[in-house]
RNA sequence: GCGGAAUUGGUGAAGUGGUUAACACGCCGGAUUGUGGCUCCGGUAUGCGUGAGUUCGAUCCUCACAUUUCGCCCCA
């Protein structure tokens, strides 16, 4: 028997109901938000991964699908959907206008070549918007809340946005390197893994779960003293701004994120319940330009939608989602199954949910079919009757059964359901 | 990539080194010969993740592998 790869899982009954559902939410919200959809590809030129999400991080360096095709380009297999989109606006120049601010959000699947585990999978499904060509910090609340917004409006309670700022390039190097500084006499008392990021990525030391409690952790430097009036400036309007809109913000100075190309705000939704980022986002003001496009700045997010499933799962977990039919054709012999499938084409064209027995069952099996399928009203067809131009209809709540002439049925149907 | 746990029908699961692998749900058939849902009766895993090994004999013990899951790393 052949088995789905490692990773990968089959979007199935319940999980694709709620996923159709998410995007169906998506679809209504992106559109009050005046957000348009796009597609990139899934798999890009390697290139775009190594220059954006950054050479050293763990996403570009162990985590990436990548093959030679055909014609030995060097290919990979989407890992984040943020580079594709800036790719797209730069070959396709959708910047011309200068006084438009971009606005996209897409939904697709991304590949990561890790560990699975619950939440995390090596084919993983995001939800993401990403704005260009505003600076502004009202956009950054805008896309805040709207991430926000979205996963209330599926129904999750339960979460709130960790927030934190990374300053301006300048600002970021310059506390990158106090805390090299500060953190150098101490290098051996520090974790492997520590070890490691004081190299890769030194702001990753703040966040580590072994080395937290250590004494040299009580007077680590802040990033907040380190920020440009510039920064402090943007982020406190942005926080101003959030309290407006009602966010249920937390600031985490230890939020730090693992793709390079963030600067500014970054954010993450977390849930509550599972500790568990749903989503997570933030700007890229130097992303554009660094893949060779013009300086514009940008902000986004991604939702994880295979963790909205797993969280929407667990709230709905003892209640049923209702799936129901309008109508169930009975038959039994040849006559009444082509009349079956017929009067089927009809009522489908007008718009009535209906299903035939298209498994030669017996009438009781049948009945048992509709039930479990919870249709409204059964047809059961009789050859006698039918010789007659006559059809039996029964309202499976009420029980009552009427005969009524053939040509009246889709009438009938469409009026009463 | 590192460390721990798990894997038994369609589903939830019990169980044992030795003829027929509990129980429940579901499904199928019958009582009810073309009007079901309730009830009653009967049927429903030639097999216990895959492959080797130990053994007279393995679902059970050993090893490897696969998958799932939890933690680390990292991330959505």
């Amino acid at each position: 028997m052949i088995i789905k790869p490692k990773g990968t899982y089959d979007l199935l009954n319940d999980d694709a109901l709620l996923y159709k559902y998410i995007e169906g939410n998506a679809d209504r919200f992106m559109q009050s938000y005046n957000y348009e959809f796009i597609r990139t590809p899934i798999f890009e030129d390697s290139q775009l991964f190594h220059r954006s999400v950054g050479e050293t991080s763990d996403i570009v360096t162990k985590e990436t699908y990548d093959f030679l095709d055909r014609g030995n380009r060097q290919i990979t297999l989407r890992p984040e959907c943020t580079a594709g989109v800036v790719r797209s606006v730069i070959e396709n120049k959708l910047y011309g206008n200068r006084n438009d601010v971009l606005k996209y959000y897409y939904l697709g699947t991304m590949y990561r070549y890790e560990r699975p585990q619950m939440g995390r999978f090596r084919e993983l499904t995001q939800l993401g918007v990403e704005v260009f060509n505003s600076f502004d910090p009202m956009i950054d609340a805008e896309v805040i809340s709207l991430g926000y917004n979205l996963i209330k409006e599926l129904g999750i309670e339960e979460f709130y946005v960790k927030l934190n700022t990374l300053g301006d390039k300048e600002s970021r190097e310059n506390y990158t390197k106090a805390l090299k500084e500060y953190f150098a006499p101490h290098l051996k008392e520090l974790c492997p893994d520590c070890q490691k990021r004081y190299n890769t990525n030194p702001l990753r030391i703040l966040d580590c779960k072994v080395d937290h409690d250590l004494d040299i952790f009580k007077n680590v430097p802040k990033m907040s003293s380190y920020l440009s009036s510039d920064s402090k400036e943007r982020f406190k309007k942005l926080q101003e701004y959030l309290v407006m809109l009602d966010i249920d913000y937390e600031v985490d100075e230890s939020l730090v994120r693992g793709l390079d190309y963030y600067d500014y705000n970054v954010w993450e939704y977390v849930s509550e319940n599972k500790n568990i980022a749903l989503g997570g986002g933030g700007r890229y003001n130097s992303l554009v330009s660094s893949l060779d496009g013009p300086s514009l700045p940008a902000v986004g997010f991604a939702l994880g939608v295979d963790r909205l499933i797993m969280e929407l799962k667990d709230i709905l977990a003892n209640k049923k989602i209702e799936k129901e039919i309008d109508v169930y054709i009975m038959s039994v012999n040849e006559e009444e199954k082509r009349f079956a499938l017929t009067i089927s084409q009809d009522l489908r064209l007008n718009n009535v949910v209906c299903e035939i027995n298209s498994a030669d069952l017996s009438l009781k099996s049948q009945f048992k079919v509709a039930d479990r399928l919870k249709a409204h009203f059964l047809v059961i067809l009789n050859s006698d009757d039918l010789n007659k131009g006559l059809i039996t209809v029964k309202d499976n709540a009420t029980k009552e059964e009427v005969k009524i002439d053939e040509k009246e049925l889709i009438d009938y149907l469409v009026s009463n359901i």
